[in-house]
DNA sequence: GTATGCTTTCGGC
DNA sequence: TTACGGCCGAAAGCATAC
């Protein structure tokens, strides 16, 4: 079973302030260079009618919608965490396994609960949803099927507040007629390739010779699309342990290249990441950096080292050493925005301290 | 050839 | 007419080791 969180960030605020529902919101992430810099996070569904979806620039949402009476409002991720954690412990009582993805979505092991009677597979559904409801108001929608790749795709067949459940038997009849790109592994670049070869539906890609999908895409990614169109996915809905990476990133007030100008920056968002890393109480062994350029374009470097860190000094020093050189290698294009990124985290566990972990 | 690990890019939300 | 965030995990692409 897969559980979406309708329209998240938006439906969040809707929920503090209920006069917002009949009007068009957008949640916006506010760069700070100009008042309206910035792109568009999420809306609810009266501002997507409006044509007004995530990552298109706020000017242009404030365009399409300056007689509509919107909402512009600032993410208030603190709100959404709260939420979303609340959420998800009690998601946990609903199935035997979970896997959280995100910060608005899960997976549910239901293979045991239901047994094989699907009739309960629809039960199981509108309770999690009256459940969500009870505890934090907010609407989602939930796919159920016999895998992950079939509950994903059931989520997001109907929504906002849906419940698709599609039974072993009636995987093919669900996927044939979908358009490739609603996929989960198909994005713009592979629907567009898949088109020039006249395929557009499920139902065509399911007829491709696996072999010829192969030399196309390559050996796993061909593969990848041959088992997807035909309802076919193995994959185990897991715990996920820890974050994986934690990385900040930000726009800088001016483009430039002038490291006088970038590094201050990069120092804040190094020690932002480390703070991050100690609260969580992780080590690190890879520091990376991010470029976005004035033409959007993005870049990045990284650096792994042989045994975890956990000092300021070192992701500050490596930051800059990873900025400098890319400058030094890369044209005269200024930078618009930077970031900082930790990844290869390292939990100590056990009876051992970090320290243990940590080079000397 | 296969497995593994690292760096960079892709793409979802 | 243009306009433009901040995260995350997965995948791609490459190198190296066995």
């Amino acid at each position: 079973m897969h559980v979406d969180l309708d329209y998240f960030f938006a439906q969040c605020e809707e929920r503090e302030n209920l006069s917002l529902r009949d009007k068009p919101v957008v949640v916006c992430v506010y760069s700070g260079r100009t008042a309206d810099s910035g792109a568009v996070s999420t809306t609810n569904y009266v501002a997507r009618r409006l044509g007004v979806k995530s990552g298109i620039p706020i000017v242009m949402a404030k365009k399409i919608l300056k007689d509509a009476d919107a909402v512009f409002l600032p993410v208030n991720h603190g709100l959404y965490e709260k939420v979303s954690n609340s959420i998800m412990t009690l998601l946990r009582g609903y199935g035997d396994r979970f896997e959280q993805v995100g910060i608005d979505e899960a997976y549910l092991e239901v293979t045991e609960r239901i047994g094989g009677r699907w009739e309960k597979a629809r039960e199981i559904g509108l309770t999690v949803k009256n459940a969500i409801l009870d505890a934090e108001r907010l609407t989602s929608s939930i796919g159920v099927g016999p895998n992950k790749l079939i509950a994903k795709t059931a989520s997001d067949f109907q929504k906002p507040d849906g419940l698709t459940v599609v039974q072993p038997q009636e995987v093919k009849s669900f996927l044939s007629p979908l358009p490739v790109g609603k996929l989960y592994g198909v994005g713009k670049k592979t629907e567009q390739r898949l088109a020039e070869m006249g395929v557009k539906t499920v139902e065509e890609l399911a007829k491709i010779d696996p072999q010829e999908l192969c030399a196309l895409f390559g050996k796993s990614n061909g593969l990848y699309l041959h088992n997807a169109a035909n309802g076919i996915d193995e994959e185990p809905v897991r715990e996920r342990e820890g974050r994986e990476q934690i990385s900040r990133i930000a726009t800088l007030k001016q483009n430039t290249r002038d490291t006088q100008l970038i590094f201050p920056e990069l120092d804040r968002l190094s020690q932002e990441v480390h703070t991050k890393a100690v609260e969580a109480g992780l080590g690190f062994r890879s520091v990376g950096i991010i470029a976005i350029m004035e033409d959007l374009s993005i870049h990045s470097r990284s650096r792994t080292f042989e045994n975890p860190s956990q000092e300021l000094n070192k992701i500050r020093n490596v930051a800059r050493e990873l900025f400098t050189q890319f400058l030094g290698s890369d044209g005269e294009m200024n930078v618009r925005r930077i970031g900082v990124k930790l990844s290869n985290l390292v939990k100590p566990t056990g009876q051992k301290a970090l320290s243990d972990f940590l080079g000397a």
